[in-house]
DNA sequence: ATGAAAGCGCTAACAT
DNA sequence: ATGTTAGCGCTTTCAT
């Protein structure tokens, strides 16, 4: 079976390459009748339009990237379902980066977006991240980049985000309105926005709520979990133990809820636990989990919106795209008695 | 900032620009003197080859399609993630697309990959999916194809599947043994070979223990949350209710748990469960729930190492890379009382 | 309404 | 070791 392109169908209709190539696209300057012969010739012979020629000339690929640390994770799975949807919709593409929090894989794989793979970027910066200026360097060639969740401040975009502070400022209260008096917060690193966010929502809640808090309580967590699962452990087999969590990222919930067991701690009655977390198992765990839980779905949505606004409308100016959508507190066992 | 091509390269140092191409690609044609010339000021400009002009060219475009049906799964998570190390290691791109169990999304998104826009798929594939000659066609059109997990048996291609039909047996074996007598199995679909394959293995199960078994314990459940909650209401509201399930779906187990609640059954008293699922949490869970944990992530990483053989050596035969990596059970408390 | 011709940026014969 | 040429398949002026 021979190749079937627009010369070889043009040859069969005795028509010139470009009458073929404007019937399909059905431009008005083709008669109907033409327009009919070439579908179905097109259909009978199964022409499908090379992809790589059509992306040479146009200079567009329908393809964007979405760079994120992690896939297992509900938030990351969830937000690439509302990622997908709209393109989809918009019949495009998506490729799919995993960083696992490293900066210079982060580095490498927007580097290589110069070249016309991609028409623009979804990215969800490592924790590693520090330093903006090849995200900068993409977006003044021309690639639109549209940042979500872990986003940062540097960079001029749409930045699409929860309320971070508030939502943690609110699980921390919370906290102590259950009786909690030592509280420690886990962040994912020391760097991120959105840990300094949660990280502030945390301390103010402490402020207002007039409650000591120690440095030694806030712990930025590794990106590996055997190092995590440590600094839990150290936290909790302290003299003054902690009597409050606010994980701020889903994973550690589950490494708490492990050390609690082999160190015989109860939740609540010893510990009260709250997490950011987006796991549908939340309100079915052993005790159910307290959640702070983000509209995964709808950031992935919001952000490929963004995206695809600035992709086809040329004069779009990101920078306005910027939205926070809220977290809901979702109260469970594991901050309460019952 | 102007375009930077191999043509302004071979401009800028006098030469032409086939000899700036094997430069590029560090041909032993070239003096070496010349190389680090051109790769000096290749770099000075921040020359970056074009995509599709080089696709174009030479017929690849160094990008495999994952098209599954849903990513907010621990299973498909975590496949992806295997998928994705292998791939990055060995220079590729991850397409990924979702079909949300619908056989006509499937259909249309195979069929857009004979344009030259990735150089293999790997396919788990939709409940729906009962005829695959669109699968066929790709593959006789030259793109390799590997399946994994959700696979067919009329494709005569690489199959990474786990042993559904031992683990099934096994996990009814393990009910059956825990006291249970009137077993329920919800599968995914009908048509599907890993649901048949489960469901074999529960009925034989039942067979060699003597254990009677009525076909309206087997539910294949929908794609809609909704409908499998009604589902399995009714299952666990008959008078000869269900005294044991074994969930062929990560998600059952939920929808099990929720139900259970409702009506206020108890697990593992009133109702043992056994899932097949992958939740980092099973074990966290209220009670914690007994699992066939699947190797997915050595499935997805199996899965691309194949592909890749494929797309590397020429004339590698997939149909003899077909691998069955074994599940484990996890026994747990939603099987046995303690 | 249709065709001719040029070219997107790169690579690979085929020279020399 | 380097240059010349042609062409991948498509789109898009510019003509008619």
């Amino acid at each position: 079976m021979e190749k079937v392109t627009i010369k070889k169908l043009a040859e069969e209709l005795n028509l010139s390459a470009s009458t073929i190539s404007r019937a399909l696209q059905d431009s008005y300057q083709i008669g109907s009748k033409t327009k009919r012969r070439v579908l179905e010739l097109a259909a009978e012979l199964n022409y499908v339009p090379n992809y790589h020629a059509s992306g040479l000339r146009k200079k567009v690929s329908k393809t964007i990237a979405v760079v994120i640390p992690e896939v297992a994770d509900s938030f990351f799975a969830q937000a690439i379902n509302g990622i997908e949807a709209v393109a989809q919709e918009s019949g495009f593409h998506v490729l799919i980066y995993l960083t696992h929090e490293s900066c210079t894989k982060e580095q490498a794989i927007l580097k290589d977006f110069q070249n016309g793979r991609v028409d623009g970027v979804l990215l969800s910066i490592t924790a590693e991240t520090a330093q903006y200026n090849y995200i900068q360097e993409l977006i003044s060639r021309g690639i639109p980049l549209v940042l979500f969740d872990r986003v940062c401040e540097e960079i001029a975009t749409a930045k699409i985000i929860t309320n971070d502070f508030e939502s943690s400022y609110q699980a921390t209260q919370h906290l102590i309105s259950c009786g909690c008096r030592r509280i420690a917060l886990l962040s994912a690193s020391n760097s991120l926005a959105i840990s300094k966010n949660r990280l502030a929502g945390y301390k103010q809640a402490l402020i207002d709520l007039d409650i000591d808090f120690k440095e030694d309580f806030e712990l930025a967590c590794s990106k590996q979990d055997e190092v995590n699962y440590q600094l839990i452990k150290e936290l909790l087999t302290r003299p003054d133990r902690t009597d409050g969590i606010v994980a701020t990222v889903e994973k550690q919930a589950t490494i708490i809820y492990q050390v609690c067991r082999e160190l015989n701690l109860q939740i609540p009655q010893h510990l009260k636990v709250v997490s950011f977390s987006n796991l549908q198992t939340a309100a079915y765990l052993n005790p159910a989990l307290t959640t702070v839980t983000q509209p995964a779905f709808d950031m992935g949505k919001a952000a490929a919106t963004s995206l695809f606004k600035a992709l086809k409308g040329k004069n779009v100016s990101l920078i306005s795209e910027s939205q926070v959508l809220p977290s809901v507190l979702h109260i469970r066992e594991s901050t309460c008695f019952h």
